[in-house]
RNA sequence: GGGUAGUUACCAGAGUGGCCAAAUGGAGCUGACUGUAACUCAGCUGGCGUACGCCUUCGGUGGUUCGAAUCCAUCACUGCCCA
């Protein structure tokens, strides 16, 4: 296998084991990896988002992952912040000659970096958003077309995005922002396939594990450190529906039941996103996800 | 055994003579997405067809009617109540 390659992407829906293959490729390669997911860069939200820390360890050799477990729940993460983060890492992993596996399934975050997005740092405006609370989506529309000109085209079709776009637009009336230019990056991109069936299946049993493992714990200690309910439901997911169960709006099964079908819509999302890159461009080497470890390594490496 | 309510598309559930392939919700599928993305949003969802459309459906069978998911008879099944 040729070093000549930047950087490696892995990526795929939740559940299909992508970390693991990561993990091992990693190891086989003396590469590091960089996470490229938006909830696993909160410490001490670890069962519920999956970050499956012991398949980091390889043969005895742990093998280093940036971007998780670095900020506070409650705190906000975004795009923008992924990204600065991301090149900082990037180069770090670079000047130490070592190679950098992107893997994750926040094909936002993933896509952001490879095509090099040119943002903004935009902060949220309260006022403004208050201001613009119960405006429908006509409404706001209009108010976005009288500025005079989008310059970056943020979608539109729903009321939540229109206002983050009157909200970019606004800001950048009032001040000059910095504008951060990266590189888009040339990666090789792996994609986990799974069988629709077998990643539904993967999901359900996996979901039981995890309570079992004690995730309500971990839901109900994060409220108990002053997190609030408001702020776990905005996570998505897991910390959205064990919260609902917790504070009392949902029975236990009505809470296991919509979160089972809740991360499987998501994991669809995941895959129309990625089949969504192929369209724009991006060549995804996909790898039958049911394939045992080994044998897998040894086909990515090899032909390569 | 008697009474009673029901049986509608994957599920729940409206519809009680023509405007019904059948409301609505859920699930499912497909898609959008350069800014909260584990978010948010859109389309499709009996069959065939690009489409006007055509064909097969509303527990089974048989009727009434120009016309039935809707009315009648009967059979089957299910829930509830009384024995």
């Amino acid at each position: 296998m040729s070093y000549e390659l930047d950087l490696i992407t892995v990526l795929g829906p939740t559940a299909s084991g992508k970390t693991s293959f990561a993990a091992a490729l990693a190891y086989r390669l003396n590469a590091e990896i960089i996470s490229a997911d938006s909830r696993q860069v909160y410490r001490r939200m670890t069962i519920g988002t999956g970050k499956d820390l012991a398949d980091y360890r390889v043969n005895g050799k742990q093998i280093p992952a940036h971007l998780i477990d670095i900020c506070e729940p409650g705190e906000k993460y975004n795009v923008f912040r992924f990204q600065h983060d991301f090149h900082k890492v990037f180069t770090d992993i670079k000047t130490r000659g070592k190679l950098p596996i992107l893997c994750g399934g926040t094909g936002l975050y993933i896509e952001s970096v490879l095509k090099g997005y040119k943002l903004l740092d935009v902060p949220e405006n309260p006022a403004l958003r208050e201001s613009l609370k119960g405006k429908n989506i006509d409404e706001l529309e209009k108010i976005l077309q009288s500025y005079k000109k989008p310059h970056n085209k943020t979608e539109t079709d729903s009321c939540q995005r229109a206002i983050r776009a009157i909200e970019i637009e606004e800001y950048y009336l009032r001040q000059e922002p910095e504008i951060r230019e990266y590189e888009p990056i040339e990666s090789l991109i792996i994609g986990m396939d799974v069988s629709r069936e077998l990643r539904r299946e993967k999901i359900s049993r996996r979901l039981k594990s995890r309570l079992e493992e004690g995730m309500l714990d971990e839901v109900k200690s994060l409220m108990e450190s002053g997190i609030s309910a408001e702020e776990l439901i905005y996570y998505g997911l897991e910390y959205k529906y064990l919260t609902l169960h917790l504070i009392g709006k949902l029975s236990y099964r009505e809470m296991y039941d919509q979160l089972e079908i809740a991360i499987h819509q998501f994991a669809k999302r995941q895959m129309t996103w990625f089949r969504g890159m192929e369209r724009r461009g991006f060549k995804i080497h996909w790898i039958d996800a049911a394939t045992p470890l080994p044998d897998l390594i040894n086909s990515v490496t090899s032909s390569e």
